[in-house]
DNA sequence: CAAGACATGTAACTGGTTACATGATTCG
DNA sequence: CGAATCATGTAACCAGTTACATGTCTTG
């Protein structure tokens, strides 16, 4: 129940609708939590039910009904206790790892592999460059920039241990391919 | 539908039942791949009913029933067909980097923070000394060893960067900390 | 003979994905 | 007025988790 949290987060920063929720959840959080707008219309009724979050509608004239969310008492407090919690271990599950593993296809496993390092490279670039842009004291931060300061460092970090992971599989085929 | 693959990944090396293949997802596959036997069973028996696999079943004087799975034929033409499929990129999902995101209460991401690094570094110190162990010269390694060191040197890599993450953010926890 | 490993499953539930469906507002 | 964007949802399905249930074989 974890997307219940990253809403409660990203609803803590700022009240939203559903849409607004599925674009952040498409920019900065999304990075790290994806989730589609079917699955945050869901979660946001339930969560309602539940008592953490209220909405109020907006419709003029009738019109366009339009629910923007805000945190209620009880979601703030959900929240914190959350924070409190130790976080579990993400799982994770990878096809290319099987993949590698079964190592059937050398030359498949190769062209997946600079597809791979090329995503990471250009997923790198993108997230230094937002570092560059947005956080350029990193020493001193405004509070509430602190936490994704490190998430995106966090991704950076990630990215560039993908990189080198590919770049010793692609090695690896080579001297592979030079013994042959 | 990436647990049949793993499955069939894991049978091409080796026919099993159920519950060996449970056992190796404990194992070796299931540090990134992990699933349940009950998950297990279930795939199992739905590649059986598409033909991907085929059981032999053992019951001497009509007692234990216990089925040896193999690849069929169209068992092993799904695994080439899927090893030259592009992998999908891994949906990372994490709790933790939601709640840095928020940045509610430093301590609290401290003391979890603390809590990752040393799951890290435990898990690290086992995955060397599996690697010492195991693949003593990796350039001279058989064609079945190649895959899973590979895999291994992705979750020594992972580890390592895992570690590097918790050490930046004790660092800029330490840095605020003694701003105060 | 008891404990622990071996062995196979069912059922209910939760979380996430894909496909489908509808309508309003804004801007060129 | 048409296209893009804003806005909200339903339904069917798939994958994974948790809890429950049963029985055999091996070894001390």
């Amino acid at each position: 129940m974890a997307l219940e949290h990253a809403i409660l987060v990203s609803l803590a920063e700022q009240p939203a609708t559903g849409y607004d929720l599925a674009r952040r959840f498409d920019a900065s959080i999304g990075f790290f939590w994806q989730a589609s707008h079917q699955q945050i219309y869901r979660v946001l009724a339930r969560m309602e039910s539940n008592g953490l979050v209220a909405a109020r509608t907006e419709s003029r004239d009738g019109r366009l009904h339009k629910k923007t969310y805000d945190l209620t008492e009880e979601g703030r407090g959900e929240l914190t206790a959350w924070s409190r919690e130790p976080s579990p271990r993400e799982a994770l599950r990878s096809d290319f790892a099987v993949k590698l593993r079964g190592f059937t296809d050398p030359g498949a496993i190769a062209a997946d592999t600079r597809r791979r390092r090329a995503d990471h490279a250009d997923r790198l670039e993108r997230y230094l460059a937002s570092e560059k842009r947005h956080y350029r004291d990193p020493r001193n931060l405004p509070a509430h920039e602190r936490g994704s300061w490190l998430v995106l460092r966090g991704g950076i970090l990630t990215e560039q241990q993908g990189i080198a992971w590919c770049d010793e599989i692609l090695a690896q085929l080579d001297s592979q391919e030079s013994d042959a």
